[in-house]
RNA sequence: GGAGGAAUGGCAGAGUGGUUGAAUGCACCGGUCUUGAAAACCGACGUACCGCAAGGUACCGGGGGUUCGAAUCCCUCUUCCUCCGCCA
């Protein structure tokens, strides 16, 4: 959620940036100054009132205690009278709050300065190109559903025997595969001197509206109506969350969390051939890196998490490249983002296998997560990637690496994996 | 799920209707003393919002109510603790 003070401040710095996200903003920003103006003037008046009213029965404690009851009766009237306008008074100033949040909410994030123009994802910036060939597979390599059957990797017809379609059913050294990924990732973020949670899966409202989940997202998000809470799209949601409201010395950051979860995604609308296999699926597991930071620090921890995030890459010897979404592509809560895509060799396509972004204060906003200057407080900036989404990866690891003797794994995950190669299964 | 107890500032912990935004201790910060440190002593020490400022308003788990006035009384919700039951 954006600052009201910042509209009021720089209206044309936020105007000319959520054009970026093909927005035109400014009636929305007029009614929302138009809306705080009348709410200063509603608690000031108010705030008025209750200060006399806070004299008077001061001054009536006083007479009562004098045995000046009549002088008493007299203020009390007066107290009286002042409830009686403070009521209305109260109750518009809750109303006009409340208009103002809902419009707040609406408002998207300010892109950052180096964020291309655009609409759709034809307008990304290649950030960072694969420098080297695109390898090809021998003719007759298959995608990694069908490796799947072959090598029993998953299986996406027991997962809608037990739930329904998009969710896989890890098997046999499929789901070897899996652990042995998220146990590589989480060994690599803890030695980066991210913090290992394993946060609750469910969230309630709160916690999903201070992410900006909802309510931005809140078709996307599975819903637990017997207890109003939500199940995580993103391990993000429940580990920013665990500093909400948190009023952090300048020595205890950068705060570093990594995290993982399942996450659970309802992917509404979501069909087609580009949805095969573990393309896109509404469960599947994923390792997350959080960080709180210093304003002035948060682009160089962005820097420092796009790095770490391609050195899992490389580590995996995939070949990838990393993309700076433009203002319509980004996520609604992003001031800037990086996508990360790994090179299908069977698929002959790009798969977006991480996100990386800096929220700057749009999250800080909403948990009131803040940090001590020497003049007062400052929100801090949040910011949070994948490293890594394991489906995608699965399915890269498996088309780029098949040969004919077998899915050779990286060198990296030898020590997880326990074997060099994945075996068909005997049919 | 049943019964009882509790929720106060960074922590501990007073406070049951009227100068209580809140005693006291600890922690933290500034200072005195000291070669330095410790100890001792002195001082400062919550957050948000409104206001140019002076100052004001709100907040003692959340919400609502009683009252001229609520941390303090009432209702309700949530959470935690103890005991019982059930259970991975």
């Amino acid at each position: 959620m954006l600052q009201v003070n910042i509209l009021r401040q720089e209206r044309d710095r936020v105007l000319e940036g959520l054009r970026k996200r093909q927005l035109d903003a400014a009636p929305a920003v007029d009614r929302i100054i138009g809306l705080d103006d009348r709410r200063k003037e509603l608690q000031s008046e108010t705030e008025n009132l209750l200060a006399e009213r806070n004299s008077l029965s001061k001054e009536i404690g006083d007479l009562f205690k004098n045995g000046k009851k009549d002088e008493a009766n007299a203020k009390r009237q007066r107290v009286s009278d002042i409830k009686e306008q403070t009521g209305p008074l109260e109750t518009e100033l809750e109303t006009v709050k409340g208009e103002l949040e809902e419009e707040l909410l609406q408002l998207p994030n300010v892109p950052y300065h180096l964020v291309p123009a655009g609409a759709t994802p034809d307008d990304n910036e290649v950030y960072r190109p694969y420098d080297g060939e695109l390898p090809r597979l021998a003719a007759g390599a298959k995608p990694h559903w069908e490796l799947a059957d072959t090598y029993g990797i998953f299986d996406l017809e027991l997962g809608v025997r037990t739930t329904g379609s998009g969710f896989p059913v890890f098997t046999g050294q499929g789901a070897r595969l899996q652990r042995a990924l998220v146990n590589f990732f989480l060994d690599r973020n803890t030695a980066a001197g991210y913090t290992e949670y394993a946060p609750p899966l469910l969230v309630n409202e709160d916690t999903a509206r201070a992410t900006g989940q909802l309510p931005d997202k809140e078709g996307q998000m599975y819903y637990v109506q017997a207890d109003d809470l939500y199940l995580i799209p993103t391990a993000e949601v429940p580990l920013t969350n665990l500093y909400r409201g948190e009023l952090l010395e300048p020595a205890q950051l950068p705060v570093k969390m990594t995290g993982y979860t399942p996450c659970f995604r309802r992917e509404a609308g979501s069909y087609g051939a580009h949805v095969r296999g573990l393309n896109r699926v509404h469960q599947f597991d994923k390792v997350e890196i959080v960080q709180l930071a210093l304003p002035e620090e948060s682009y160089t921890k962005l820097d420092e998490m796009v790095d770490h995030v391609a050195g899992l890459l490389t580590e995996l010897e995939l070949p990838f490249r990393i993309l700076r979404l433009c203002g319509g592509d980004m996520g609604f809560t992003s001031a800037m983002t990086f996508d990360f895509e790994v090179w299908s060799a069977a698929q002959e396509r790009w798969l977006e296998v991480s996100s990386v972004s800096n929220f700057e204060t749009y999250q800080s906003n909403r948990l009131k997560l803040r940090y001590r200057t020497e003049r007062g407080t400052e929100l801090l900036h949040t910011l949070n990637g994948s490293a890594l989404a394991l489906p995608r990866i699965i399915a890269a690891l498996l088309e780029n690496k098949q040969t004919d003797a077998g899915i050779l794994l990286p060198e990296v995950l030898h020590a997880y994996f326990g074997k060099e190669k994945l075996q068909p299964l005997r049919s």
